[in-house]
DNA sequence: GGAGGCCCCTGTACTCTACAAGTCTTGCTC
DNA sequence: GAGCAAGACTTGTAGAGTACAGGGGCCTCC
């Protein structure tokens, strides 16, 4: 089978699988999967514009919009009218979203440390250097 | 950073750039990404069960059912009360479906030779293969 | 100071999802 | 064979996530 194949077909079952484990993680826990995502993203980057967000997201303003909506009624964001541009929202975490970031971030960790236990030893340097590797690249696409 | 972290955030990150991607070509195409989803792991599996269905794309078997229901309206399927078992639904693709499954095929693979592309030459059997490697530790945990 | 453009939010409609409850089928027990 | 528990599927209901269209506020450049 062709390079190209092997791959789109592995990237496929890879995004099925993750998808899967995310949907397993959002029955257990308390925030949604999409919430989840979104207050990570804050935490890595720190304060972000509602369009910015949307982009590193790849979904659309509005949809960014009305997530952050939620986050914000649930008291994990706070939205601010930006300093320098009137036009853009400064999202930030409150302490409460910090918390739910962290704790988030714990639980995607320990859901993947299982996966990584089945890597055979010898092999997991490789894995992860793989993936960091896929994620610059698809950091680029964007 | 531990292995554990660094493979986490992998794979967070390769879930969120595959979700972009899945929604830029789900604006683009014809079908939902779900049931280009769905399409191909019947292609992939031949005739299968609602429920096995459910369990391969880890969703609730009443979702796989409404999913199957749309791509049957849309003539992509068909159901068929199952000859052992009769509580049982064989799904088969309809050649409409097969055609449908093979452009949804074609489509991902060209989408994501972009990406290949980028990938360093001597990189990408290593980075194949540990993706491979990735895919069957999840359908082990599934 | 006006015009055009950008950022954000809201209205609307659709897909995907899960949980609960109901129907039909099977298989087991008596 | 009758009854009954368990399984497979579907439908009712509710909620999250998504995109496109449109409107209001703010910036920039002329």
């Amino acid at each position: 089978m062709a390079d190209q194949d092997r791959f789109a077909r592995a990237l496929l079952a890879v995004a099925r699988g993750l998808g899967r484990i995310a949907r397993e993680r959002a029955r257990a826990g308390d925030v949604t999967p999409q919430q989840a995502e979104t207050l990570q993203l804050i935490a890595e980057r720190g304060a972000l514009s509602t369009s910015t967000l949307a982009t590193l997201l790849g979904i659309d303003p509005s949809t960014a919009s009305r997530n952050l909506s939620g986050l914000e009624r649930a008291g994990l964001i706070a939205r601010q009218k930006g300093s320098d541009d009137g036009r853009q929202t400064d999202v930030r975490l409150t302490p409460r979203g910090r918390r739910a970031a962290q704790s988030v971030g714990n639980g995607a960790t320990s859901a993947f440390a299982s996966l990584l236990d089945r890597v055979p030893r010898g092999e997991r340097a490789r894995v992860i250097d793989a993936l960091e590797l896929l994620v610059k690249v698809l950091d680029q696409t964007g």
